[in-house]
Order: C-alpha cells, then sequence, then structure tokens
DNA sequence: AGCATTAGTTAATCTACCTTAACTTTTTCT
DNA sequence: AGAAAAAGTTAAGGTAGATTAACTAATGCT
C-alpha cells in the first residue's frame, strides 16, 4: 500500500524545512484511514490518544450537552488537523465526539508518537509550535466575533473565512458551528436572499 | 534596578528545564514596566510588537467593535501572558486594546527578541508550543462553554475557573467577558441570592 | 427504484437577554 | 474630605433568537 504523505509533508514543511530522513520518520507514524459517511474517529467519554489529519472528505468535531445539543466545535476538510485537544493533551476521555460527514481518508497520528517526535527531532517542536499559535489566534478570533457578533454577521463571516468548507456541510451543522437553530439559520438566509434582490 | 525574575522562570520551568546561562539570556531581552491604572499597554490600531507577562496588579485585554461596546478577551493577572496574538504573530495593528486594571507590574518582550531566543535556545520552541497549546485549550472550551452554556451558567464557570481574578475585575468587566450587560448580571446575581437563600 | 430518513422552510408563540432610564452606592481623584 | 465619576441596582418595555409544529424537498440506503 503506498500511501500519499505529499499533502501532509506540504503542510509541516510550510513552517519548517525538514531533512528526507526526519519526514521518513514522521511519515512512519502514520496510519492512513478511511471513514464511512457518520463514522467515528473519536467518541465522548472514550480515550483520547490520536490527532488526525483530513486528506479528503470532511469530519466534524462537535460537543452534545447535557440537554442532547449538538455544538459543532469545528469542521476539518483536507489538510486540517483535528482531535480534542483538551483531552489529547491532558489524557482525558474525550469531550467531543469527532465524525466523518462523508466518505474521508485521513491519517492518524498517536500520542506517544508525537511525543517521541519531539524529543528525537526538536523541529518538531516549532512546527507545532506554530501549528498550535495558529490554532489559538483562530479561537480568539471566534471567541471575539461570538461576543461582538450578531448571528446573521456570523454567518457572513463564516461563509467568506470557510469556502472551502460549504460544499461539504448541511446548514443544520453550519447553525451548530454559530450557536444558532437550524430554523433561526434558514430565516437569516431568507432575509440574504430578499437583500440580494433588492440590490439590482 | 534589581529586576525580580524568579516568577517568569518558574513560569517557563514548570515546561522545559534551562540551564542558568540560557535564562541569563532570557531574561536580559525583558523590559520590566509599571502601569497606573487606565494606562494602556497596547492600544487598538497601533503596532503590536509585545508580548507581556504580569507580575502584579490585573491588565485586560478588550476588543471594541463598531459600535463601542466592548468585549473583554481576557483578564491577565500575576503570571498570566498576554498579547493581541492574532495580530502579535501575524505583524499586524492591534485590534484589541490591553490596558491595567490596577497599578501593575509586567515584563514586556518584543517579537524579534522572542523570534531570536527560538532560533538560539530551542527549547523555548517546546516552552511555547506548551503554552500556545494550553492557550489553544482554553479558548476552545470557552467557544465551548460560549455554544452550550446560559448566561448565568457561564457566570458560575467564571467564577470557579479564576476566583484569582475576581478580587481585580468589576463586575461590568465580568459582564463583558461573558457576552453580557452588567445589567443582566446584576439581575443573574440577585437571583443567585435567592436561590441561596432557599437553599437553607 | 422506491421507501425512509433527514434536511430545509415557514409561521406562530415564547423567552433569554437587551435597552433605556432613574436611582443608589461605591470609588476615584484633587 | 468632598465633588465627580463610575459601578451597581431595579424595573418597564423591546428584540434577537428559540421552540414547536406542520409541511415540502432532498438524500441515503437496500
Amino acid at each position: 500500500m503506498a500511501v500519499d504523505f505529499q499533502a501532509i509533508i506540504a503542510n509541516l514543511s510550510r513552517h519548517t524545512e525538514f531533512n528526507p530522513a526526519e519526514l521518513a520518520q514522521f511519515t512512519s507514524q502514520l496510519t492512513w484511514r478511511q471513514a464511512a459517511r457518520r463514522d467515528c474517529l473519536l467518541r465522548a467519554g472514550q480515550p483520547t490518544r490520536k490527532i488526525f489529519y483530513g486528506l479528503s472528505g470532511a469530519l466534524r468535531a462537535f460537543y452534545v450537552d447535557k440537554t442532547g445539543r449538538e455544538s459543532t466545535i469545528m469542521f476539518a476538510v483536507a489538510d486540517w488537523w483535528v482531535t480534542d485537544m483538551y483531552c489529547f493533551v491532558n489524557a482525558q476521555p474525550a469531550m467531543l465526539t469527532i465524525e466523518a460527514i462523508e466518505y474521508s481518508h485521513y491519517l492518524e497520528l498517536t500520542k506517544s508518537s508525537l511525543e517521541q517526535l519531539y524529543l528525537t527531532v526538536p523541529k518538531f517542536e516549532r512546527c507545532f509550535r506554530i501549528l498550535f499559535q495558529n490554532a489559538y489566534t483562530r479561537e480568539q478570533l471566534r471567541v471575539i466575533e461570538n461576543l461582538s457578533l450578531t448571528a446573521e454577521e456570523r454567518y457572513l463571516q463564516f461563509l467568506k473565512k470557510y469556502p472551502q468548507i460549504l460544499p461539504h456541510v448541511t446548514q443544520k451543522q453550519i447553525a451548530s458551528y454559530l450557536g444558532i437553530t437550524p430554523e433561526f439559520l434558514s430565516l437569516i438566509r431568507k432575509n440574504q436572499r430578499q437583500k440580494s434582490i433588492a440590490q439590482k
């Protein structure tokens, strides 16, 4: 089985230069997997030992509250890393569920492999420092938007920021990312349509 | 001026072991400063070249939207790092303002010093990788809470998670962190008081 | 291909939280 | 210490977004 690591290698190499031996050591730790629609990569309550990298299709990480309501934390299409990072880092049972939205390919890396890589190839520290830095600033922007924008503005931001995600997700899933009901998103879209007609 | 670097050294050493030379190199890049109440460490629109580390007192990072409403992004009491990280990392004019809530001491580190440190002492990559990892997971938890909890539940979480911040901040500032009005927080607190009386 | 499930729409009613405003209490600054 | 500013409280009225429900359209599954 010749797995194509080009995408993940290109992703890492955006931040740090690795030599072939280092890359080989990295890729030797990856497991290539596929998931059918609705397959779970991680289930709330289970140990969080792996981090995932999307190759094709789309994954969704979500939280289910005590009343059963889902909040989508992130979508991961090709070239996105995803896991329940809090529980991964702190070795706790997952709070999030990660599910394939559609038939997907992805790579899997265990926590112990990653920790090994940090120690044997310190450049991975730099690489992941930058990944975490980006992840942090992205979440911080989301907090700002959640605090300061209306649902409609958040929806428009989402369309603008994540056009590559749109073809993979339903409105219901977008609504649960924005923190609103699908019914209300439907209303927002109706209003948008009327505004765009009025423009003409 | 003999500045006390014990606190920041202890903070770094939680994640990585440094030798005295490395620590000296680090501390040589720090500037010790004090700020009076309402002094700005960073002003929206200005270059974001510095990261701050609280020693005493309390700092507040907030966003002001187009209507003039403030959203508090974070508080930084002793031993917290703070800056407008998105703009710091991407070398953009600040979106956030960082202000001293009360008379405070803090340390300042420039972006270029930090980048120099990453290159000359790679252990700092590890150290900041862990700091960013923690910052990311903290923000992600906040996103989950903002999406899935009511204002009252968020308030109770805040009290529980950040008891060390409470003595430094007003209710108005807490409200702007939670994304509600001070009037509504006042109502929540009134309801809480009545519940705690009913308990007896 | 066709049935069952799920997604999306629309509308009426409801509620968590906002706005405004008038007031009291606390804090800050000189 | 005392005036001025800011923080906090209370209450009436308003609005963004939730809930429920009934329906239509699209999609997935055998």
